[in-house]
DNA sequence: GTCAAGTGTCGTGTATACAAGATCGATGTT
DNA sequence: AACATCGATCTTGTATACACGACACTTGAC
């Protein structure tokens, strides 16, 4: 538990959102939320206002809270600003990459290799995201990978359900390889180039999942 | 004055803070301002807890709020990130350019002739603004033109300082026409290449102004 | 039978009261 | 004289109380 109410609350109800326990469009009620959590309706509504300036939720006054449905269209722009974000932190990474950041990488891609080797798309989940934060980091922009990690966040429950279709787990694999060498090499605008693909194409995934679900 | 106080609250504190009027670094005091804007503290509070959220004041436990002080890396850093976002709404518009876009990046433009002729800088730097907005509206991505609005937004004070810089408005409005240029054309890579350089260039010479402030 | 208006109830918005921690100063000791 | 410890005061964190607005249900009229 954080240090006060309020702070454990946001945290608490955001991944409750993210990992869509609240679905996007629910009612969240303020006295259910603080009898759930067993506090008083204030550090709820200190909560809520927080999650609300993020942009997760929005409080229609006197109408209270609900749950934010960015619908696809807008979370594939989503994935389009982030391919565009990561891009940028990869073209960094390539120019000031030094030996720490170097070994972070390589180590986040091996573990990225085994899992993927293994087939067993929860533990590439984690370790993709780690190889993604790695790369953040090797950017040496504090700002940068502050909006990447952000992002990368509200993309979480989307960029899941792709790890389960067909094959995606070592294209994913593959992709990471040639970005590695790039960056390695220090070829910033080739990384850039990789990794603006490597993310936008999830956008397109999941466009392409929309699409036939609708039809279905 | 917006439909609650808490809101309207975030507003004119995240006014106050953006045209330095609570510099960085100073301490944000609940008492003061709910007694300032004539109301409790509750709203204050909830006013706070949103700033907090979007990054623009630190609330630490016990210990009060108060205004972050990027410093000069952070902000080159959002100028960095701020390239990046306009490069791709660039190119974005560029592609997706309708009859309706290119009238308002016109009439914008336009308005920027004018006030960048006269020497005005108060007016050009509205002009300015609103010439990027229309950029934003033209990429037909809700998502990006809200990003790029928000960071631009947090880069004002910063922004504001170089257009007094000499020869900077007329140089700023021949960039433009580059851009406007490229634009019409449909040529998505040389906006998103103008741009980026556009913006891009503010936060170097923040970067000097800051060097030279400091070994004054 | 359907639609509209009024009333009641529920939930949010703001204020206030109380509790707990942090800061600053004073006093005592080394 | 300087440093540490204890205490008072001030500010924040949480709870509760009250007021106002929205929504739903009921009742009456057409």
């Amino acid at each position: 538990m954080s240090e006060n109410v309020g702070r454990w609350l946001r945290d608490e109800i955001e991944n409750a959102i993210l990992s869509n326990e609240f679905s996007p469009g629910e009612r969240l009620d303020e006295m259910v939320l603080a009898n759930r959590f067993g506090v008083s309706r204030t550090p709820v509504r200190e909560a809520l206002m927080q999650l609300d300036a993020i942009g997760l939720i929005e409080i229609r006054p006197r109408r209270g809270a609900v749950v934010i449905d960015p619908g696809p269209h807008r979370i594939y722009e989503m994935f389009e600003v982030m391919a565009e974000l990561e891009g940028l932190a990869g073209s960094l990474a390539a120019r000031r990459l030094d030996d720490e950041a170097r070994e972070a990488i390589a180590a986040a891609h091996k573990r990225c290799e085994l899992s993927a080797g293994a087939g067993d798309s929860d533990a590439y989940y984690y370790d993709n995201e780690a190889f993604h934060k790695a790369i953040y980091a090797a950017s040496r922009s504090d700002f940068l990978a502050e909006q990447c990690t952000q992002l990368h966040r509200r993309l979480r429950p989307y960029r899941r359900l792709q790890l389960r279709v067909r094959n995606r787990l070592a294209t994913s694999f593959t992709e990471h390889c040639a970005i590695v060498d790039a960056i390695f090499a220090g070829d910033g605008e080739e990384a850039r180039r990789l990794l603006r693909a490597h993310v936008g194409i999830q956008g397109e995934r999941f466009s392409d999942l929309v699409a036939s679900m609708a039809t279905r």
